[in-house]
DNA sequence: CCCAAAGGAGACAGATCGGTCTACCTTGCT
DNA sequence: AGCAAGGTAGACCGATCTGTCTCCTTTGGG
C-alpha cells in the first residue's frame, strides 16, 4: 500500500471535516496508522502535506465531475448533468463523494484568506479549472466566444451559490434550484439546446 | 472606552483575515491592547469570544445591508441596491465594509463544518436573516407568497455565489453579474417592478 | 474618604503543536 | 548473504496554545 497516498487521503478527510488549522499532524498519523518519520520522509512539512491534499482533492473532484458530465449525454444535457451531480453530492447519494461538508476549496480559501498565499491560489486554480469544463460544454454546443465566457462565469457562480446554500444553510435542494436557473439563463442567453 | 467591544471588534478583524483557529488569544490581546485578565473577565473562554464575534459581525453586516437597501429607493430598486452594495464591498469602495476577504460566516462554517455546532448554526441563522430581508423586499412589491419564497431563495443563492467568486477567484465584478442575473430572473418570474 | 469593580502586566501550568531523533524491523534487489 | 530503502514506535525538543493566578494601579459612586 502507498503510504503517501494513504496519508494524503486521510489528511483530506480530517481537514475537510474539521478545518486545516484545527487538525494536528499527530491526529493525521493516528487516523492513517502511519509513523511520524514516514510522513516527514514524504513531506518536508505540514504545509507540504496541505498542498498535496489540495492537489489530491482537485484531481478527485475534477475527475468525478468529468465522469458525471460524460455520463449525462450530449449538448446541454451536460449542464443538467453537472447540477444533477451537485444534487447527488449534497444528498450524499453518490458514494464517490461522501460525505458532504461543503466545498473544501472555499473552506481552504477562508483559512488562507490572503489571495497571494499559495493555498489560496491553488484554490483559485481549481475553480478556474472547473469553470473551463463549463466553457468546454458551451463551446461544444456552438456558443459564441462571448456566450462561452459569460455562460461559464454564470454557471460557476450558480454552482458556488448552490454549494454554500447547501452547506451553510442545509438547503440540500439548492443544486436542483441552481440547475433550473442555469437552464433558464442559457435559454435566455440564446444558446441552442440541440 | 468599552474594552469588551474593543476585544470583539479586534478579534473579528484577526479571525476574518487569518481564520479563527489560526489566531491565538494572545494575538487578540496584543492587537487590542488589553490584558488577558480583562478578556476572561468578559468571556468565559475563547469559544465565548468567538460566539460574540459572530453575533457582532451579524449585526454589523445586517445593519450595513439594511442601510444600503433603504438608501436605494423603492420597489425592485432595493434589489439593485443589494447587488450594488455587494459590488462596492468587493471593490472595497464602502468604508464601512473594508477590507473584503470573503464572507466571514462562510469561513466560520468551514472551520466548524458540523452543522450541529453552535457556531455553524449561528452562521445559518445569519444567512436566514439576510434571506428574510430579500423576502421583505419581494413582499413589499406585491409578490405572491410562492414568488416571495422562490425569489428570496434565488437571490440568496446569487449573493453567495457572487461572494465566493469574488473572494476565491478574485472576480470582483461578480456582484454586478449576479445583480443582472437577479433582475432578469425576477422579471421572468413575473414580479412587477414599480 | 473608601472600597469595590475594572483593568494592566505578566508569570505560570498543563496540554498540544510541528518537527527531529534513535533504535529496530521488514522488504526487495543484487 | 548483504545492503539500502522505507517503515514502525515513540521519546524528545522548543514553541505556542488556552486558561489561571498574583500583584499592582486606576476609577467612580456612596
Amino acid at each position: 500500500m502507498d503510504k503517501r497516498q494513504q496519508l494524503v487521503a486521510c489528511a483530506f478527510e480530517l481537514f475537510y471535516c474539521h478545518g486545516i488549522h484545527a487538525v494536528g499532524i499527530n491526529q493525521v498519523l493516528q487516523e492513517a496508522g502511519v509513523a511520524k518519520k514516514t510522513l516527514y520522509h514524504h513531506f518536508s512539512s505540514k504545509d507540504a502535506l496541505i498542498e498535496a491534499v489540495v492537489a489530491y482533492r482537485h484531481q478527485e473532484f475534477k475527475n468525478w465531475l468529468i465522469s458525471r458530465i460524460q455520463a449525462s449525454g450530449e449538448g446541454l444535457l451536460a449542464v443538467q448533468g453537472v447540477f444533477a451531480a451537485l444534487d447527488d453530492w449534497f444528498h450524499e447519494r453518490d458514494p464517490m463523494m461522501r460525505p458532504f461538508h461543503g466545498c473544501f476549496f472555499i473552506h481552504a480559501s477562508g483559512e488562507y484568506a490572503n489571495p497571494e498565499h499559495p493555498v489560496h491560489q491553488r484554490c483559485a486554480d481549481h475553480k478556474q479549472s472547473i469553470k473551463q469544463l463549463f466553457a468546454d460544454i458551451l463551446d461544444q454546443v456552438g456558443a459564441t466566444p462571448e456566450q462561452v465566457r459569460q455562460g461559464a462565469d454564470t454557471l460557476a457562480l450558480l454552482k458556488e451559490g448552490a454549494i454554500v446554500q447547501a452547506h451553510v444553510c442545509g438547503e440540500l435542494d439548492a443544486g436542483r434550484q441552481a440547475g433550473q436557473l442555469a437552464m433558464t439563463y442559457l435559454k435566455q442567453l440564446g444558446v441552442q439546446s440541440e
